[in-house]
RNA sequence: GGAGAGGUGGCAGAGUGGUUGAAUGCGGCGGUCUUGAAAACCGUUGAGGAUUCACGUCCUCCGGGGGUUCGAAUCCCUCCCUCUCCGCCA
């Protein structure tokens, strides 16, 4: 959520922030229900404090042994009144409030305006020792590796559950388990990270503190008997741990890392996109997710894009740093990183992780705030969080990128402690 | 699933219709004392909103929502959550 004040106060600034996100532009009607609001509870208060002033007064007048009951049918009227006006104020903070949270995130200054993924920049680079993107011979993609191996069942996957839900067989899922632990104890040992096991299943404010609704409200599975929604990302039940509360300055930054499943119906996005692992509705991931001060947050974006490549660098996975252009920026961030590793097989590169600053959107939404030791007021931390990473992508990189000329597959070697094999064949 | 108890300020904990935004204690902050610290003593200490250049003034908030009343933390309805016991179970 943005700040009303913003809006208020500099209302062009925000219509060409929308419009940079390509974003439905409603400013206008909402800034004529701040109006209106502001209107009503002038006019309200007004009614309150004559009617807290003068309800005050009638047990000393009783005490007097004064007639109230004039004063009684009067104020009857009075609160009459401020009911109606109540009533009205608050269908026009619910319409406000409606308006407000689909109001996307701005983006920085330093992020490239652009309509979609093409105005995308492309920042860097990295690649192994000897690398080359030269097509080899008989190179198989991860769907047929995985069905050659007996490591990966789509179809089985599909029988339980349905297309997307892909199932790990053998030396596939002790990988998966492995790269798992890794980039865990790598995040917590190397990075400092404090490790979180969050909840999967999560209520609706924490889906609207971290910004998930109610725009994207088709993308998730909501379990309606207990009112309860799937986790997209372990970013919604880390982020809202703080959620209401008020954070010491000595506390900051908190830096969490957690894995989770991650549930996505990508409603709409069947077609090419969806074979194998490329979009699936159930995955793994790590999350790692900063709660900042205001001034650290920028500072902080690049340390956890820098965290998640070292994971790359250490499986020695060929990537490349991605900034994303206003257009193609989700909705609550404010600049945005992609890493994208490289697929040999579909020959280009994969979104493997997504490292945000939120700013102060989510703190907004959440209500996470935190006071400096000098002064009184309470200010909004600043959120931010990164796949470190994503393990279905980075599956399809790292079984392409490791099949050996026989059909098999090497474990990288800083995973054979974790497998407790360095072959899958 | 059954039975019971309870949700009040950072925490603990009073308060059952009328200056109660809320006693008291702890914690926090400031001060006195001290070479320094502790102890003791004194003072101070919630959030959001409207309005104002500002000082300030006013409104709202005692789990959420609704109701009764001139007036609600306090009475009524409803929902949610937590805890204890029993049952079931990984």
């Amino acid at each position: 959520m943005i700040d009303i004040k913003l809006i208020r106060e500099n209302p062009e600034l925000v219509k060409q922030g929308i419009r940079n996100k390509n974003e439905k532009d409603t400013l206008d009607e909402l800034l004529k229900l701040d109006e209106e609001r502001r209107v009503i509870i002038t006019e309200v208060e007004e009614l309150k404090a004559k009617r807290n002033q003068v309800s005050s007064k009638i047990p000393q007048m009783k005490k007097a042994g004064e007639d109230v009951s004039e004063v009684l049918v009067e104020m009857k009227q009075v609160s009459d009144h401020i009911s109606s006006l109540d009533t009205k104020l608050k269908s026009i903070e619910e319409q406000l409030e409606k308006y407000l949270l689909f109001i996307p995130n701005m983006p920085h200054s330093s992020v490239p305006v652009g309509k979609s993924a093409e105005d995308n920049i492309e920042e860097r680079q990295w690649l192994p020792a000897g690398f080359s993107f030269d097509k080899r011979e008989k190179i198989l993609d991860h769907i047929e590796l995985g069905k050659k191996l007996g490591i990966l069942d789509f179809e089985r996957g599909a029988k339980v559950s349905g297309s997307g839900f892909p199932v790990y067989i053998d030396k596939g899922a002790t990988l998966e388990r492995a790269l798992i632990n890794f980039m865990l104890d790598y995040h917590i040992n190397k990075h400092n990270y404090s490790e979180v096991f969050p909840p999967f299943l999560v209520n609706k404010d924490s889906m609207l503190g971290t910004g998930q609704l109610p725009k994207m409200a088709d993308d998730m599975y909501y379990i309606e008997k207990d009112d309860l929604y799937t986790v997209p990302t372990a970013e919604v039940p880390i982020t809202n741990l703080h959620r209401n509360e008020i954070l010491d300055e000595s506390e900051l930054p908190k830096n969490y890392v957690g894995y989770s499943a991650c549930f996505r119906r990508e409603a709409g996005s069947y077609g090419k996109e969806a074979k194998g692992f490329l979009r699936v509705h159930q995955f793994n991931k790590v999350e790692m997710v900063k709660i900042v001060k205001p001034e650290d947050s920028y500072n902080e974006l690049e340390n956890i894009v820098n965290d998640a490549e070292d994971i790359l660098k250490a499986l020695e996975i060929p990537y490349r740093i991605i900034l994303l252009c206003t257009g193609d920026l989700s909705f609550s961030a404010a600049k945005c990183y992609d890493i994208e590793t490289w697929s040999p097989a579909e020959n280009k590169w994969l979104e493997a992780s997504s490292c945000s600053n939120f700013e102060d959107f989510q703190a907004r939404r959440a209500s996470i705030r935190f006071r400096r030791k000098s002064a009184k007021k309470p200010e909004f931390v600043h959120t931010l969080n990164g796949s470190g990473l994503a393990t279905s992508r980075l599956m399809v990189s790292l079984l392409e990128h490791y099949q050996t000329i026989e059909g098999t597959i090497a474990v990288p070697e800083v995973l054979q402690k974790y497998t407790g094999f360095n072959l899958i064949d």
